[in-house]
DNA sequence: CTTCACGCCTGTCAGC
DNA sequence: TGCTGACAGGCGTGAA
């Protein structure tokens, strides 16, 4: 999402922020956020975990998190608009950025990018698995002495950064590690394995656009195409396509997990 | 430190 | 067809 909004945003201005649910907007107050964030050039966009971040000329940055189901949408302000729109904002070369959501379970921020004003939602976040510090010794240091379950443990973002639900699941199945192991008892081959597939996870989902159930869209309001190559999440009582038995479902700290039981043992 | 339940919202789907 | 309940990509909080 980043990677396509970058190139066609970058050194646009916003010229006016529309809300038809300010309640998005966590911090600060909604009058605040839109002063604070018209009349400003994004000078660049980036991310950290599941962040989206849009620095702005005055050193402030607007930080928007998906949350389940939400979607940033690049349009022309005569396109039909979508069902859940909450904000836009109005660039001044002609389109306007929507985010749509319709769970409500996204959130919205403006503030000093130095952090000085108010932390920063990724203060506490752990490593980038698609940077350079996303090392094996990185994963076994934020792992070290936790004895939690692996599964809940991947998905906690101050471990590593970026990692939800389907990833976790389709990680550890190409690590070939039951999601209820405790992280100390992983060995030396499994944390290795494990280093190498979720990044290689995260990377093939992005080559294919991300993953599409029902509401992710792309920018321009496309379906992503990873669904079709997932291993795991989802194909419960499906073959598995590495032993042929077939997928199970459970729940791992309230979450619904996808394993092949005889490539991941307990 | 850890797990668990729950709340925040709205939609979809299976089963009756 | 209509209703109910389970479930859903996230994450913060509070209790145990």
């Amino acid at each position: 999402m980043v990677r396509d909004l970058a190139p066609r945003i970058a050194g646009q201005c916003i010229v006016g922020v529309d809300a038809s649910f300010p309640g998005a907007v966590v911090w600060p107050e909604f009058e605040e956020f839109r002063r604070r964030v018209t009349h400003q050039e994004i000078r660049h966009v980036s991310r950290r975990g599941k962040y989206a971040n849009f620095g702005l000329s005055s050193e402030d940055v607007l930080i928007i998190h998906r949350g389940m189901t939400g979607s940033l949408l690049l349009r022309s302000p005569r396109d039909p608009m979508e069902s859940y729109v909450r904000l836009r904002f109005e660039l001044d070369g002609g389109s306007e950025l929507r985010f749509n959501d319709p769970r409500k379970f996204g959130k919205v921020f403006v503030m000093n990018a130095s952090g000085a004003e108010r932390p920063l939602p990724w203060a506490e976040m752990g490593p980038e698995p698609l940077n350079g510090d996303f090392t094996l010794k990185a994963l076994s240091t934020v792992l070290q002495g936790r004895t939690g379950l692996i599964k809940p443990l991947l998905l906690n973002q101050r471990l590593v950064a970026g990692l939800g639900n389907i990833y976790v699941d389709e990680a550890l199945y190409q690590a070939r590690i039951h999601p209820q192991r405790r992280a100390n008892t992983l060995t030396a081959a499994e944390l290795e394995r494990l280093h190498r597939a979720i990044p290689r996870v995260l990377t093939s989902a992005i080559e294919r656009r991300g993953t599409t159930f029902s509401s992710y869209k792309d920018i321009e309001g496309r379906a992503g195409e990873f669904q079709t190559a997932l291993q795991v999440f989802r194909r419960d009582g499906a073959a598995c396509y590495r032993c042929g038995t077939p997928i199970v479902r459970l729940v791992v700290g309230g979450r619904g997990t996808h394993i092949c039981p005889a490539c991941q043992r307990a």
